[in-house]
RNA sequence: GGAGAGGUGGCCGAGUCGGCUGAAGGCGCUCGCCUGCUAAGCGAGUAAGGGCUUAACCGUCCUUCGAGGGUUCAAAUCCCUCCCUCUCCGCCA
């Protein structure tokens, strides 16, 4: 969300914004709006200032055995047209709250202008692409024949886009996710935290899924709680509503969990495999940062990341994201794209954002500054670390030999019990 | 699911018959004093958000005592609904 009075200052630079990312709202009707509001705000207050010191003087004159009558003259038809008013005013509030959370955050200055992922830049590239000599195959192809993958029988419990891990699939799956963790927490300072996986509207709200994006969310029938669709949204809302120590900053935490998207709208894409599914497993990395370096916060945040594909040998790029591609309430977000020999393309397998004081304001998170008396909003920062399912379909595409079996990485190996190559089983 | 208790400032905790209570008292914290270290002691300050005003400080006004609604000239205090927490019993991973 934007600040309201940064939104009043500079209409052209939001209207601007509104128009790059593709939204809808008008701002000369907000700030109509607005104006109307801040009207309103003030004659109400003029009122109930009155009303506040009558009430005053009814209980002095009674405190001193006076007959409070003259006092209470008129006072009744006063709070009617406060109440009246008050309401006028609480609907007008609403309208304008509803518009800002609808509204897009501002990208920062280093963000390219673009309109698409095509326009993304590219930051720099890590590793080598492996040498084959043979046609490499794609990851379910490979994890079906090896049977670690198991799309039918998770497709008759539930349905497409699932799969069911077995065996190796599965143990790599859980090797993928201690390995992160360790690093993170072991050696990045992240809080290892095992939050809710079901979160009420107001979390999804501070983080930015709703009210836009319902329709990705996976609601619970007869609950008003959603499944996260990352842990994002727990993570941030760890701190929603607290004032924090500006010594505090910055917070670091990191959670494995599973993430629940509906994929609405992408029918068609990537049907085959693991990368798209509606359910998968995240070790999410959430930073809580000072205003002053969030920004470097986010480099560091990204190198967090990228750590976990350089220890796994995997061939990355990273990419910083254009204005047309970035997320709703990003300011700046860098994509990791990790290199898929069998799809012969990068694929996305983390995205790591600054959202500067957009879900700060949302979830009102705030910290005290030390010489100062007001309190300040923090910036907020998350990104995968990794996707474990596309690490593991990396692992599998990158990693395959000419006779179809699979080298494990030597640092999955101690999570492995020792397993060095993955055989039909 | 059954029975009960409660949600007040960073924390603990008062709030009487609704009316100078934005909220006693304590703790914590900050500043100052005192003390040859430490501890103790003394004094002052210490909720958040917003409006007006100011270069800034100050000042002033409005809102907020879990959330929403109601009664009233006036509600932390009375009434209704909801949410949450805790205790006991039952059931269960």
């Amino acid at each position: 969300m934007l600040d309201i009075k940064f939104v009043r200052k500079n209409p052209e630079l939001v209207a601007k914004n509104i128009e790059n990312r593709g939204a809808a709202q008008d701002l000369d009707d907000f700030l109509k709006l607005e104006q109307q509001r801040r009207e309103l705000t003030q004659r109400v207050q003029d009122l109930k200032t009155r009303r506040n010191q009558a009430s005053q003087e009814v209980a002095l004159a009674k405190r001193e055995g006076r007959d409070p009558a003259p006092a209470m003259e008129g006072l009744s038809e006063l709070s009617d047209k406060i109440k009246e008013l008050d309401g006028e005013l609480k609907g007008l509030d609403r309208q304008v709250h509803e518009w800002l959370l609808s509204v897009p955050n501002i990208p920062a200055q280093d963000v390219p202008v673009g309109s698409d992922e095509d326009d993304n830049q590219v930051v720099r590239t890590r590793g080598e692409k492996p040498v084959m000599d043979f046609q490499p195959r794609e990851h379910w192809d490979l994890g079906v024949e090896l049977g670690g993958l198991d799309f039918e029988h998770a497709a008759k419990m539930t349905g497409s886009r699932f799969v069911m891990y077995v065996g190796w699939g599965a143990r790599l799956e859980r090797a993928l996710i201690n390995f992160m963790l360790d690093v993170q927490t072991g050696e990045h300072g992240y809080m290892e935290t095992m939050p809710p996986m079901i979160v009420n509207r107001d979390s999804m709200t501070a983080t930015g899924q709703l009210p836009k994006f319902a329709d990705d969310l996976f609601k619970l029938e007869n609950w008003e709680d959603y499944l996260i669709p990352t842990a994002e949204v727990p993570l941030t809302n760890i701190h929603r509503g607290e004032i924090l120590q500006e010594d505090q900053l910055p917070l670091a935490y990191t959670a494995f969990t599973g993430c629940f998207r509906s994929e609405a709208g992408s029918h068609g894409k990537d049907t085959k495999g693991i990368i798209r599914q509606n359910q998968f497993n995240k070790v999410e990395l959430v930073r809580f940062a000072h205003p002053e370096d969030s920004f470097e916060q986010l480099e560091l945040l990204l190198g967090h990341a990228e750590e976990i594909l350089k220890r796994l040998g995997l061939h990355y790029r990273v990419v910083n994201l254009c204005t047309g591609d970035l997320g709703f309430g990003a300011a700046k977000t860098y994509d990791i794209e990790v290199w898929l020999p069998g799809q012969g393309r990068y694929r996305e397998i983390s995205s790591c954002s600054n959202f500067t004081d957009f879900q700060a304001r949302r979830g009102d998170i705030r910290f005290k500054p030390a010489q100062e008396k007001k309190s300040r909003l923090v910036h907020t920062l998350n990104g995968s670390g990794l996707a474990v399912g596309r690490a593991l379909v990396a692992i599998m595409e990158n990693c395959q030999q000419k006779d179809g079996s699979i080298v494990i990485p030597e640092a999955l190996r101690p999570y492995m019990g020792g397993m060095d190559i993955i055989r039909k089983q």
